[in-house]
DNA sequence: CGCTAGATTGACGACAGTCAACATTGGTGG
DNA sequence: CCACCAATGTTGACTGTCGTCAATCTAGCG
């Protein structure tokens, strides 16, 4: 059943967060399964606050975070700015899709493993199987739907209302890959990077937190978040799960 | 030559922003130029202030900017986001890439003309010409860059920056399809409809753009901008036009 | 035990929002 | 051709959210 101390079926196993992201948006077979897990040429650990990938290089290959968290980066003068978490089961960058490579750096924040799959093969086994094109589309237009909405959050939130939103979205975003409790979840950010994210100073998210923590509806200590009271986060956060596309809300499939 | 008197030759004519914008990115050749004008199905005129396109709402039909200006939205409590600006040759949303609707709602700004294709014969076309896709694949990439350089542009610039980094990208999106002038071009936008994209108030735009004009850098007045200092204006935004994946300056072809 | 990264606190200032009045423009109809 | 209206732009006064700076506290770690 597998190929190589590399492939087969152990594989999946480690995939499994990217693959029930990939799950959760079309049905996959074990067939497709065991086939995106045989593309897998390198899965690697990569240190903390380490560069994942560079700005304005071309690989040829796709990377999927196995474990751990990420950022997306992009950089002004010296401030950063971070346009998007990455969370087990999500890729990099979605400039394999195209042939050109966007501006953004994308960068550990704890401890990261990282599978590599390359690029071509994986183009051939989307022609071969449509229904793995189609969500892997699917991850990217979404990912896209978590840009804009994190534009109105910069846009139009206040500094209560974006870190109420941050924290919605997260939880729904870790319980698809089974990373979250039923009212917690490990989150290993520092204040200063919820503040890069926000577009909020370290001081400000911190004086935040203090007033959500204090309304006893969200707790972040430590690396790890609690939600209190998960009705008034998303109160006020004004937050609509919408855009998230999540049509199932627990998918149980490998659990 | 033509089909009918809707397809042909004809619409490559009305099509030539979208071809330009196609073509910028990969090169095209007559036959696909011809052969994506062929799937043109309608063009319709929109009023001002139209919705072009609903927010949770299905359709079959990619719909692809001709002329006017729209801007995609996202609403919170009453109060309006816009997540994008689209010019002439732009394509409403890539919803189509995905079968699913994200839940930005696409408006007319002024009055427009829009082209619908059916999503299918697109997704034939992009199977017998690899390139076309890879030339869409490209611009829905650039729509993302656009979007984290907004996030930028909310989460860490000054209003100062803002407004200058907007006029700065959208002058360079507007020379591709040769809608602007060496240092100035139409834009039919209201200083409230600014804010709601640049998350300041309307106030605070007007307030902004006097100061830049006082400053003999920027004039926006009744629909047209001029951009008397290109160069600084490019420093005050920290411009950097490469998320806008604009490898040759200034196509000539059909011009 | 001291070091360092991160969290917390206080004082202060500034950029931008709000409100409300007023000016200008363009369009419409008498 | 002018009067009127609505939409947009402009201005001033005031407020508030949030940023900055800098000091202090805490916890993990060698």
């Amino acid at each position: 059943m597998q190929q190589g101390p590399q492939n087969g079926s152990t594989e999946i196993g480690r995939l499994r967060p990217f693959l029930a992201n990939l799950a959760s948006h079309v049905h996959l077979g074990e067939a497709d399964l065991r086939g995106i897990a045989q593309l897998v040429t390198e899965c690697r650990k990569v240190p903390q606050r380490t560069e994942l990938v560079q700005g304005k290089q071309q690989s040829g290959e796709v990377q999927v975070i196995l474990s751990g968290f990420a950022c997306r980066i992009k950089t002004l003068h010296d401030r950063r700015q971070i346009t998007s978490y990455l969370i087990p089961g999500d890729i990099c960058d979605h400039r394999y899709l195209a042939d050109r490579a966007p501006d953004q750096s994308v960068c550990a924040i704890s401890a990261v493993e990282v599978a590599h799959i390359p690029v071509e093969a994986l183009t051939d086994l989307c022609e071969r199987q449509p229904r793995i094109m189609r969500a892997l589309l699917r991850v990217s237009a979404i990912d896209s739907a978590i840009a804009a909405e994190w534009m109105v959050n910069l846009g139009l939130r206040t500094a209560q209302q974006r870190v109420a939103q941050l924290f919605c979205e997260l939880y729904a975003r870790l319980r698809v890959v089974q990373l979250a409790g039923s009212q917690a979840f490990d989150l290993p950010l520092t204040q200063a990077e919820l503040g890069e994210a926000l577009g909020l100073s370290t001081v400000h998210v911190n004086r935040t937190l203090q007033d959500l923590r204090r309304r006893e509806v969200l707790t972040f200590r430590s690396g790890r978040a609690i939600l209190h009271d998960r009705q008034k986060l998303a109160e006020i956060a004004a937050f609509d799960s919408h855009y998230l596309g999540l049509s199932d809300p627990t998918p149980n499939e490998a659990a």
